[in-house]
DNA sequence: AATGAATGAGAATTCATTCAT
DNA sequence: CATGAATGAATTCTCATTCAT
C-alpha cells in the first residue's frame, strides 16, 4: 500500500481523494490480475464507489491506464532526477540510478508490475503521451551523463545509446521482474551491491568495436 | 514467417498442416495484438478456417496459448542444448547460451514477443505445465555449467543462483525486448560480441561478498 | 439563428435570457442530431451553461422538448391567427395559410425540423398538452372557414373534415420537409404561389362523393 | 401481421427463417415504441432468440434498422413497377402510383410507420445505400413517365421536377400518415379516388409560372 | 473431420437525474 | 440561483464455446 504516497505526491489535494482512492484501487486489480481481465466493475465494487464516477473522472478504461502509467513514469523520474543532483561523475551516476531504481521498485511493487505490463491496450492518443513520457525519463539519463567530466566518460563515448540502457539497467530489471513475479524470493536490495557492480564491470569494460 | 520452420520442427508430418497453419496464424495474432485482444474469429478469419476446427484440434483459446508457448520453449531449449553439447568450458557457454538466445529471438521474432508477454490468462493446469517447462530450460543450464571443471568454476560458486540469470541475459533480453517492439533498430545481432563480453564482465568480476 | 425571434415572441424579458439560450441551444441539438441522441451534455456545452441550471428551468429533458414544442406551435399559430384577420373569402384564407406556414418554416427551418420529428419521446402528460395545442392550431382554421360567407363555402362542405387539411398543407409540407431534409434545394417560397394554386385546384375542384 | 408476406418475398427460403422472424417482431417494435426506443433486448424477447443470434445475422442494430428499410423499399419498388407495367397515359400513371401506394400502406402499416420516421440513427454506409434505393424508387416514376407520348404529357413538362411528387403524393402521404398515427380513423382506401382525383387536377391545372 | 448458426454471460459505456456545497 | 461530482439503471456489443448437420 506505499504507493499511496505516490499517489498523494502526482495527485495532491483533498479534492483529488476519490481519483486516488480509484487510482489505488484499479492499480491494485492491474497489478494482480492483468489490464485486460480487470472489470470496470472489478474496481468499482474495491473502492466501493459508482460506474459513474470512474467514467467521470477518468472517460474511459484506457484514462485510468494513462493515468497510472503517466503518474509511474512521472514519479520515477523525480526521484531518478533529485536523486543525480547529488552524483558526481559517471560511476556515482550509474550507481544512483541502478539504486533509486530498485529503491522505487521494492517501495511501489504494483506500479513496478503495472509498468513491466506491455502496454497495448492504450490507443494511439495515451500511447504517444507514455512514449513522450518514457522518452523524457531515458533522456534525463542521457543529458546528465554528458554532463559529467571524469576521465570515465570517454569509455562511455564507446558505447552506443540505444545499447546502454539495456547494459545499465538490464540486470536489474531482470532479477525486478522475476522478483515481483515471485520467480526469486530474495529482495533486490540485498543484490543492489551486486547489481550495481556488474553493471559497471560491464560499462567500464566494454571494448572499442571496429 | 521463419517461425514456419518451428512449427515444423515441433508439429511435423502432414497430417498436422492444419494444426500448423491455425498456430501460425493465432500467433501473429497474438503478436500483433495481444493474446486477450485477439478473438477466435480473428484467427479462423486468418487462416480461412472454421471455429469448429480451432475447437477440435485446441479444445479452447487456452489450448492454442499453451501449445504456442509449450512449442516455443520446446524449441528454444533444443537449439541452447544442442549448441551447449560443443562448448567447453564456462566461457564458451555463457557465450553460447547468449549468442543462440540472440539468434533464436532474430529468427523467430513473433515467437519471441509472445513468449515476452505475461501469461496471465493461461488456467491453473497450462500455467503448471509452461512453468515446468521454463523451469527445465533453466535449469539445463545449471547442470551444464556444473558439469564444467575449468578455473572459472570457482568464480562461478560466488554467484547466487537467483541472480545468475539476470546477470547473463539481462542485458541481452532487455536489449532483445526493445528490439521487438521497435524501440531501437539495430538487430541484436550486430550488438551479439558487445553483450558476451559484457556478461562475461559482470561474471567474470563478480566480488565475493560477504 | 432567426428562431431567436421566435424565442424571443414566446420568452420575452431579460429574466428569460437563460431559459432563451438554453432552447436555442437545444433546438438547435434536436434539429441537427435528433432528440434522442441529443444528450443533456451536450446542450450543457453548447450553451456553456450547467447541468444544473438546465434542471432548474426545465426540471426534465422532457421539460425542454414540451417547451420547444408548445413555443413553436403556439407561434404558428399567433403568426396564422394573425394573418387570416386579414383574409376574406375562402380562396384568400387558403392563400393565407399556405402562404404563412411557407414562411414560417423558412424563417424557423430548425423549428420546423423539430415539429417534424415523431414526438414520441414525450411522456403521458406533456404528450397530451401537444396534442391539445395542435388541435386548437387546426381548429382555428376550420373556425375561421366556417364563418366565411362567399360562394365557395359550399364546396367546401362537400370535403370530408378530416382530409381537408391533407389537402390543403399535404403537398407543401411534402415539399418543405424534402427541403429540410437536403433532399431538394429550391427554396419553398419560390414555389409558394404553385402550391397555393395546387392545393386550390384539388379543392375548388372536389367532385361530390356519394 | 401482413408484412409477414413482405418479408418472405424479399427473403424467402427456409434457411431465413430467423431472419425473418426478428425482422418482424423489430419492425413491430419499432413501429411502436420508435427506433431508439427499442432495446436489442425487446427484440430478443419478442422473438424469444438469443443477442448472439441477432448480432450473428444483422451485425448491428443499424443493420436491422437498414434491413428494415432496404426491405421496404425494395417491395414498395417492385410492387409499383408491377402495376405502372399495366398503364397507359399520364393520368392513368398517377391513379396506378397513387392507388398502389394506399394499398401498400393499409396492406403493410407497420412498415409505413417505419418509413415515416426520420432515418437519423443510420451511419454513413446504410444511411448511402438507403438513399440510393429511395433515389431509385424514385426515378422510376420520372422514368416510366417520360415514356408516355399522349397529349398530357407536355402538361407535365411544365412542372418542376423536384416539386412533382410533392404534388403527386404529398396529400396522400399527409393523409396516410394521420392514419397510422390514429388522428384519422377512415381508412384511406375510402379516399383512394378523392386523393387521385385532388391530385390530379393539381397537376392538370398547373399553370405556367414565368 | 469440418462447418457455422446459436447461445448467453459479461464487458464497456452512456446518460438522465439528484444533491451537497 | 448556480455548479458539477456522484449515482446506477439500462444499453449495445463481444466472444468463448457448444452442437446439430
Amino acid at each position: 500500500m506505499q504507493q499511496a504516497d505516490l499517489l498523494h505526491r502526482i495527485y495532491p489535494g483533498r479534492r483529488a481523494e476519490l481519483k486516488r482512492i480509484l487510482l489505488q484501487h484499479a492499480l491494485e486489480c492491474f497489478a494482480e490480475f492483468g489490464i485486460e481481465a480487470t472489470s470496470i466493475e472489478m474496481i468499482r465494487e474495491r473502492a466501493d464507489s459508482s460506474v459513474g464516477a470512474i467514467y467521470h473522472h477518468f472517460k474511459n478504461k484506457e484514462g485510468i491506464v494513462g493515468a497510472l502509467f503517466s503518474a509511474a513514469l512521472q514519479d520515477q523520474m523525480q526521484q531518478r532526477t533529485a536523486a543525480l543532483q547529488q552524483a558526481r561523475g559517471v560511476q556515482q551516476g550509474v550507481t544512483v540510478i541502478i539504486g533509486r531504481y530498485i529503491d522505487w521498485v521494492v517501495q511501489n511493487p504494483d506500479f513496478a508490475r503495472f509498468l513491466f505490463m506491455a502496454r497495448r491496450g492504450l490507443g494511439a492518443e495515451q500511447n504517444a503521451a507514455v512514449a513522450v513520457q518514457n522518452q523524457q525519463r531515458n533522456q534525463a539519463v542521457f543529458v546528465w551523463l554528458q554532463q559529467q567530466a571524469d576521465a570515465e566518460i570517454a569509455q562511455l563515448a564507446k558505447i552506443p545509446r540505444e545499447l546502454l540502457l539495456s547494459l545499465m539497467l538490464g540486470a536489474t530489471e531482470s532479477y525486478c521482474r522475476a522478483w515481483l513475479s515471485h520467480k526469486v524470493s530474495t529482495t533486490p536490495t540485498l543484490y543492489k551491491q551486486a547489481l550495481i557492480d556488474a553493471a559497471w564491470q560491464s560499462i567500464a569494460q566494454f571494448p572499442a568495436y571496429p
